[in-house]
RNA sequence: GGGGAGGUUCCCGAGCGGCCAAAGGGGGCAGACUGUAAAUCUGCUGUCUACGACUUCGAUGGUUCGAAUCCAUCUCUCCCCA
């Protein structure tokens, strides 16, 4: 069984720099988990660790689409699977970095099966264009004919996977895993923690730095790039807020607080997320000095597991 | 100094005699999540010894069976005229 380790956690916890601390110490390469920064071009806004900051250390899964593709999960589990098998054939720990919930449950998890059906863009196009003509919960309503088992488990309201349920056209529960917790890996998961209140303020801190660096040219880039300012991409935070300053729409005190707001949001949502896996080995940053005494006590814990001699 | 508008639960903001612990939104908290996931969606949000009780709608005092809603005084804010 291939060793894995992951690190997860909220944004603005850390888990990047943690990651290359570990990676230095344990002779690893890190495959970014995160469903902004595969895209080129989109820096600032994604946080992307700087090329001084990667000391040297090799990341997988950063830059590697452009405008004209739009990713998703089932790409991101083939090439993660990938970069795992072709770092462990040189002898080097793999380390799983990054904080789209999704992204590293697909790589993580036994069984996540997401291979049933493809994203259809043109069946959702087509599926959308039913549920105006006949109103608000028309999809529902076909969705929970067809399939009710997957009508069960999805709410009337949510649109999204109400159009994925019937994209997909097939009844995937039977294909659910049992076990969720289980592993293809041997695994060890590490997440980081922060007091709310801390956590918070580092993410408007965060923010604050965004603008200074140039977040707002950066967006006005990205369109003169090709993205499509309603594609996947620049739905991402940070470049959402932008877009209407862009058009002259909001003020840029307004921009940044709402980016500041939505990232609070998506914060809470991914500790949600990673809260509910038990496996995780939790660790609260307050509790050390800096990033290389947390990255020390994920080191120390893994020699004494003897996951790593 | 004169005239007008108004002070509502963490915030904004409805309510204008009983159906009001008080609409709605925001924020906060909690949750869901299997190819859009930095997306999408849900629940809770005065206190308590909790199918009942208690304290709230600037303050005090009144009218009334009953007030956030009516009256009086006070107080604060905003706007207009001087």
């Amino acid at each position: 069984m291939k060793k894995l380790i992951a690190i997860v956690g909220p944004t603005a916890s850390g888990q990047s720099n943690v990651a290359i601390e570990l990676a230095k110490q344990c002779n690893g390469e890190i495959i970014s988990a995160d469903s902004a920064q595969v895209y080129k071009g989109l820096d600032i806004g994604t946080a992307k660790v700087s090329n001084s900051e990667t000391q040297g250390i090799k990341h997988y899964l950063i830059d590697i689409v452009g405008a004209e593709t739009e990713y998703n999960v089932g790409e991101f589990q083939k090439d993660a699977q990938n970069a795992i098998d072709e770092i462990t054939a040189k002898g080097k720990m793999p380390i799983l970095c990054g904080g789209s919930g999704l992204y590293v449950n697909s790589v993580i998890n036994e069984g996540y099966d997401l291979g049933l059906t493809q994203g259809d863009p043109k069946k959702r196009k087509e599926l959308a264009a039913l549920e105006k003509e006949h109103g608000q919960g028309y999809l529902y309503g076909i969705l929970a004919e067809k399939f009710p088992n997957r009508a069960k488990k999805i709410h009337e309201n949510d649109y999204q996977r109400i159009l994925r349920g019937l994209e997909m056209d097939a009844d995937i529960d039977e294909n659910y895993t049992v076990n969720r917790w289980s592993s293809p890996y041997d695994l060890q998961i590490f997440g980081l923690q922060k007091e709310r209140k801390l956590l918070y303020q580092g993410i408007d801190e965060r923010v604050d730095n965004m603008f200074e660096l140039g977040l707002i040219e950066e967006v006005a880039a990205a369109l003169s790039m090709g993205y499509n300012p309603k594609g996947n991409a620049l739905m991402a935070l940070g470049y959402k807020e932008i877009l209407p300053l862009l058009y002259g729409n909001t003020e840029v005190e307004e921009a940044k607080n709402t980016l500041k707001l939505n990232t609070r949001h998506f914060a809470k949502r991914q500790l949600t997320w990673f809260r509910r896996d038990p496996r995780i080995i939790w660790y609260d940053v307050g509790d050390f000095a800096n990033i290389a005494e947390i990255s020390f006590a994920i080191f120390t814990k893994l020699k004494q597991d003897k996951f790593i001699i």
